[in-house]
DNA sequence: AAATATACATAGATAAACGATGTATATTAA
DNA sequence: TTAATATACATCGTTTATCTATGTATATTT
């Protein structure tokens, strides 16, 4: 597992992309997905996961969708167009970060590409 | 500027890397290397800056030597050899956690080299 | 002479992620 | 069958890294 702290700033990212990607996904959901890809060396916490989706959906990123599993309820979540929106910018930036981080750190590293 | 929660994790990393290259730097110094380097992308504010060292200092993972310079006095920073472990193991981390992020972000990016 | 840059420092604010805890249903193992 | 674990949601309070604001003082540029 990586310190917490690298993780800040990248988890609703993280998050939106997944619902990018996957078009609609419930939290518990989203949290085995980032550990399975992550072969289990990014864990999102449940206390970190639902307080993001509760803002994300009072920001308007995301929207919910509630379901009957058997006897127990799915909240499943899925962008809006704000939330593609602000996705890309999320990207753009954190690419960007990244680039200039590495350079930084190790200047004969490759440039990443554009994201796109 | 990126978002600041974008370097949470990373500071310290960028700060220790700086003093292993340069062998010697005064704060306001580091501030002026990251910003240059970075192209005024990253600025380090001084009220992140000094108690990173502060820390960094009580932590062991840093040495400090004053000089004076005129009527005024600069404090050098350098690692000590539990410093350079350190900034061994954090580039590790740190890019492990990148080359994660990136291929949950999108796979079809191309993988980091190993931190060597 | 005034404005800006250099150079240090610290106290309090902000905010993101987490740990702990709680509730309840579903499934697997003993 | 029953105990343990996994699924699925939620929230409160804690932690901690970075920043804003503020302060002091010297050096340089306008």
């Amino acid at each position: 597992m990586y310190s917490k702290e690298l993780l800040k700033g990248t988890l609703s990212t993280i998050i939106l992309n997944l619902l990018k990607v996957n078009g609609e996904m419930y939290g518990y959901e989203i949290t085995q997905s980032v550990k399975l890809k992550s072969a289990g060396k990014i864990e999102i916490r449940e206390g970190s996961l639902y307080p993001a989706l509760h803002k994300m959906l009072a920001d308007g990123l995301i929207k919910a969708r509630e379901e009957q599993a058997g006897r127990r309820i799915r909240v499943y979540y899925s962008l809006t167009e704000s939330g593609i929106n602000s996705l890309e910018t999320r990207k753009e930036e954190l690419f960007g970060f990244l680039e200039t981080l590495i350079q930084i750190l190790n200047p004969s590293y490759p440039i990443l590409p554009d994201a796109r």
